[in-house]
DNA sequence: GTCTATAGACGGATAGAC
DNA sequence: GTCTATCCGTCTATAGAC
């Protein structure tokens, strides 16, 4: 049985291939519930193969997470030049809610082990890097000194936007019943966030 | 070392104390990574002794969550009793801030460890069980028929009560830099969902 | 690049003495 | 109620053939 999920035998880049493979089963079972074995057994190769194309399992993580993280930085950065401002608060949410619905599956693969990533690496928190990057996005969009009702409202604006897509963007038949329409899930997720970003 | 971290050497109920350096624990490492053993060398004991007191490993995280969830079930039907409107979704929220406030510590474990917890007990779901509670909660306050903006507002009125909580009651250094008065904090958490849940 | 085979460690769980 | 000792399974990772 060795059929993929993405439906091809053969010829794709067997690495990015593992990423796929890796990265839902870590999001769907959690990372330490998921042995190298069962990825080696749904791509139709063995452990050993695995270990041609990174070092580790922790190597795993590391290769895509690394680019979420890069994305993440460099929309920091364009944040901190954008002049203060109800606008630039804005343009920061929206651009926000592009990363977060392009690496949704690594949002919800760091989302669902959260715990599992604290203090992997030997404390160096090379994975535990999401909330250093998303408390630096709050400072940017609202100052190191705002106040505590200033700072709790921008924090649930992304998190309006992180939740938002994840709750009711796919998996969850608990939380929404009916199949939903995205373009309306992001009008409404944009509106709700900048309500309270920009109060 | 046998010095537990509530302080006694010895006298109080043995159960209760595995119970809580476990639940902390698992809510700081995660729970794959939290070996029996760590467990019982922090209490000065050894493995086997847990097992006179859990049959086993999963047993520990289900005495622990199930006051939790009995306490979430006689909240959701209490607020069924209660008429629709908005002083009835505020007073939903206001008790689910209790609710939270109370079992941060469980709250934060079920957070950090969804992924792991997920398909435990063999599919049956039996720690998996917030998702739905929280779903049910919701449909409580909007009804079952009410359009997705209203919905997503709904669901983040609650999530700011737990992530409010969670992120700025304690351990994030990251998040809140200075220490912060917790009356505060509630007033604002309570003010910011009511917002959202009564537009 | 992928395989077989295996090393080496550690985990949960149990038996039975005290 | 707690201990010592141990079983057995599984996991990550590596060595070396093809």
């Amino acid at each position: 049985m060795s059929e993929t999920a993405t439906g091809h035998t053969r010829g794709g880049d067997t690495r990015a291939r593992i990423q796929q493979v890796a990265l839902g089963l870590f999001a769907e079972q959690g990372y330490e519930r998921t042995s190298l074995r069962e990825i080696a057994e749904r791509l139709g190769v063995t452990k050993a193969a695995l270990y041609y194309h990174f070092k580790s399992k922790e190597d795993i993580v590391f290769s895509f997470t690394e680019d979420y993280f890069s994305e993440f930085d460099e929309m920091i950065a364009w944040a901190r030049e954008q002049p203060p401002g109800p606008a630039s608060r804005y343009a920061i949410v929206e651009r926000y809610l592009d990363i977060v619905e392009r690496g949704s599956e690594v949002f919800r693969f760091l989302e669902r082990n959260q715990a599992t990533m604290r203090g992997i690496d030997g404390g160096k928190h090379r994975f535990e890097q999401f909330r250093p990057r998303f408390a630096a996005l709050i400072d940017v969009m609202i100052g190191p000194d705002a106040d505590l009702r200033t700072r709790v409202r921008a924090t649930m604006a992304l998190l309006t936007v992180n939740f938002g897509w994840i709750f009711f963007s796919r998996d969850d038949p608990d939380l929404v019943p009916d199949p939903l329409d995205p373009a309306e899930l992001r009008a409404v997720v944009l509106e709700i966030a900048n309500s309270l970003a920009n109060p």
